[in-house]
DNA sequence: CTTGACCTTCCAGTAGCTGGAAGGACTATC
DNA sequence: GATAGTCCTTCCAGCTACTGGAAGGTCAAG
């Protein structure tokens, strides 16, 4: 079989740094891997499956309390994962299409200004500066809940 | 002139929680109003501008730091604004074309998870979880720096 | 006078790590 | 055996841009 890898190996082998390794210990979406007599950690194959996993859906912009609760049932070996999955990725799908326009919307409004820096020299406003004013760009942002 | 707005009111005004408005405040970014006899925060329309300037930049992806120095040079009536203004929004353009592309990439990625997700029904390896598995992704992400 | 909405401050938490200190363990060389 | 250098361990702190909540002060209406 092939030889345990120690945290630094795992993190050579997969391109993780070993920080971002225990950190996802910590957090429990990678188990606990065995120890060596000192202490350190000893990683087999799961453990490099497990972990590029990880990586490949946080790739896919999975946050990782999905990735967890995802280990989590793999690990039991549960059924129903498919549509979990399915329904996981739908929705990373609809959320990646939404930041694509917006950010297509932002590359024109970046553009627009720039033409206007580029063309518009030295327009001064007395009521403070207009200067990043852009069409359809009131300021506002995605908000992530109520307005408290 | 016009009267005088609390929190709230300008928050209202301007769509910005009045968390945030304090936070820009207490981050310095957003001057500190005067204050009516119950310490109530009094704006009037420069903060209104200020804050509307501030949310336009961050709707801009520019960082609440680089907003900072710019608004302290704005304040000062530093002359040489055009020139790093271009700059910057030069510089936050060439991150979102970079962004897109990514995004672009994700989506494709995505629509080819969950179309084997869909097609193939459950197939299982016995060396790890293949279903997130696609073209091109091993699971890399942007680092920000070194593999500590 | 009480109710309710607003304001104040301060402390803590979010996501996904990253940096650094302080110390133990392993390997190689002298 | 001492020493150097690199790895490993833990823990604590910080990053960005906010958000949530507690504990209390203020204000207008009924």
């Amino acid at each position: 079989m092939t030889p345990a890898l120690t945290i630094g190996q795992l993190a050579k082998a997969t391109g993780v740094a070993s920080k971002t390794i225990r950190y996802y210990e910590q957090i429990g979406v990678l188990p606990a891997p065995s120890r060596s007599p000192a202490r350190y950690r000893q990683y087999d194959q799961s453990g490099v499956q497990r972990l590029r996993f990880i990586r490949r859906a946080r790739s896919l912009r999975v946050p990782l309390r999905e990735i967890k609760s995802l280990v989590m049932a793999l690990e039991e070996g549960r059924p129903g994962m498919r549509p979990r999955l399915r329904a996981l990725v739908r929705q990373q799908l609809v959320a990646v299409q939404h930041q694509s326009g917006e950010l297509q919307l932002l590359q024109q409004q970046l553009e627009q200004v720039l033409r206007r820096l580029l063309t518009s020299p030295r327009r001064r406003h007395k009521d403070g500066c207009r200067c990043l004013d852009v069409e359809g760009v009131d300021g506002s942002l995605p908000r992530r809940k109520a307005t408290g």
